[in-house]
DNA sequence: TTCATTTGCGTACATGGTACCTGAAAGGCT
DNA sequence: AGCCTTTCAGGTACCATGTACGCAAATGAA
């Protein structure tokens, strides 16, 4: 009765208020919903079980399935309620850049704010609305510069690769360390460390070393490498408008 | 006994050939690594278990963590394994273009015949001996050419974010369709389909529709696909290549 | 009241990682 | 040879997790 049709969850409405016989339910998705992102956020997504759910909010486990089909589908409603958090101008200002900066920099707070968001968001494919909402924007700012549809898409795909990848560097140390329970600092000494001396001692990757002996950005705070490498794509996707344009009025 | 340290599996040498008494090893990390693999490959991450890998190898699953101290571990080195099937040319070839072609395509290839490679490698930090030795040649193909260190990290991790993620968007689907047990083409149809559908037809998302109606990429093969977008890729790395050497000569 | 319907949720099972422990090899020493 | 020390093999066991099943309680309609 739970989830034997694989049916996208956006097309499984919650039971709707009816007036029908019947009890009326206790819960509801979003506030199952919110009970998962809030454990979640603060003891990983793995603690996010259906049994600490249902314990968080004083039931028992199997109640939850008379509201979420599968534990995946709770995935993509979290993910949802995160998404939904980002907020966005109602339409683009004109100024493309500067529309992206503020995109980016709103996926990097909900990113930060739910540190299990990215990971989810990148290993299994999700469409909720609010993902939808936020990649519309992202098309927007690039709507009429002259490109086509495909172009569009690709440009706000990289930029989406390099949020997503880097939100998640930024993120995953932190996650790692947190697991074995040392702090940040003393994790990146102790047990990343060694291991990074003894390469760099053994001469064999040394362009990797250069990275890790010369770097001038080692010293710059996370949100500042963050809008660096931003901004790196940024004049990548300048480059590409221009470029794209020129070729399809040369074609025209 | 087993993961009571922890530290990094690349500082934990295998248990070393030494001629003192004791009962002789039976199996070795490469060959429980190669199984599970084997089993990875054909059945999924999720159905390289312990126990199914010990199966395979006819011995017990506790039998493994003589060789593997944790189950993380194995996947460290299994994302090692899969990386060091990359052939790559022993220095770049002076075309840098070229040579990252050819790096990301043999990372494409790696990332098909282990659907559950970049799944693993972009879930968590990795460092081993291969996805290093592939890095530096990505950071050999753009030496010489006027950057500096910082720069030429940030433009392969560029390219890296928009391999990784092209890579996982031609599986994603795959694995997902998969798990329902229906082949791809239905599944899409049956499963995403009505839900598109809906969502062009509700005309919320008139650009995001736009894509899934007009898109002109629609008929490509997914491997002329991920070759669109790496040309992208390779333009937006050639834009910042001029432009950061021309800021540098500046500068100096 | 009686009944159909829907929710709440305890019980139970399959599957996973892995700690612990006992016994079996295998070489060195006397 | 016989014994000792070291190491490996792997059974048993424990705990956590998703979730199928079934029944009791609630609720409105007839």
């Amino acid at each position: 009765m739970a989830g034997d049709e694989p049916v996208s969850i956006w097309l499984r409405p919650e039971r709707q208020e009816r007036s029908g016989p019947g009890r009326r339910p206790g819960f509801s998705r979003e506030q199952i919903t919110r009970t998962a992102v809030q454990i979640a956020d603060t003891g990983g997504v793995d603690a996010a079980t259906m049994r600490r759910i249902a314990y968080e909010l004083g039931t028992g486990a199997m109640s939850l399935y008379r509201y979420v089909p599968r534990r995946d589908d709770l995935y993509d409603l979290m993910i949802d309620l995160a998404m939904s958090e980002i907020e966005l101008p109602a339409g683009p200002s004109g100024d493309w850049r500067s529309d992206l900066t503020l995109l980016a920099g709103q996926i990097r707070a909900a990113g930060l704010r739910h540190p299990w968001l990215v990971a989810l968001l990148t290993s299994r494919p999700n469409l909720g609305p609010h993902l939808l909402r936020v990649h519309e924007f992202g098309l927007s700012a690039l709507d009429g510069l002259g490109l086509d549809i495909d172009d569009m898409t690709g440009l706000v795909g990289i930029l989406g690769d390099y949020v997503h990848s880097a939100i998640r560097r930024e993120i995953s140390w932190l996650e790692e360390a947190g697991r074995s329970g040392l702090d940040p600092e003393r994790w990146k000494r102790d047990y990343i460390g060694p291991y990074v001396r003894q390469v760099v001692e053994s001469g064999a990757f040394p362009l990797f070393s250069r990275t890790m002996l010369d770097s001038r950005t080692a010293h710059l705070t996370p949100g500042e490498r963050f809008g660096h490498g931003l901004d790196r794509v940024l004049d990548a996707i300048a480059a590409l408008i221009t470029s794209s344009r020129s070729s399809r009025s040369q074609e025209g």
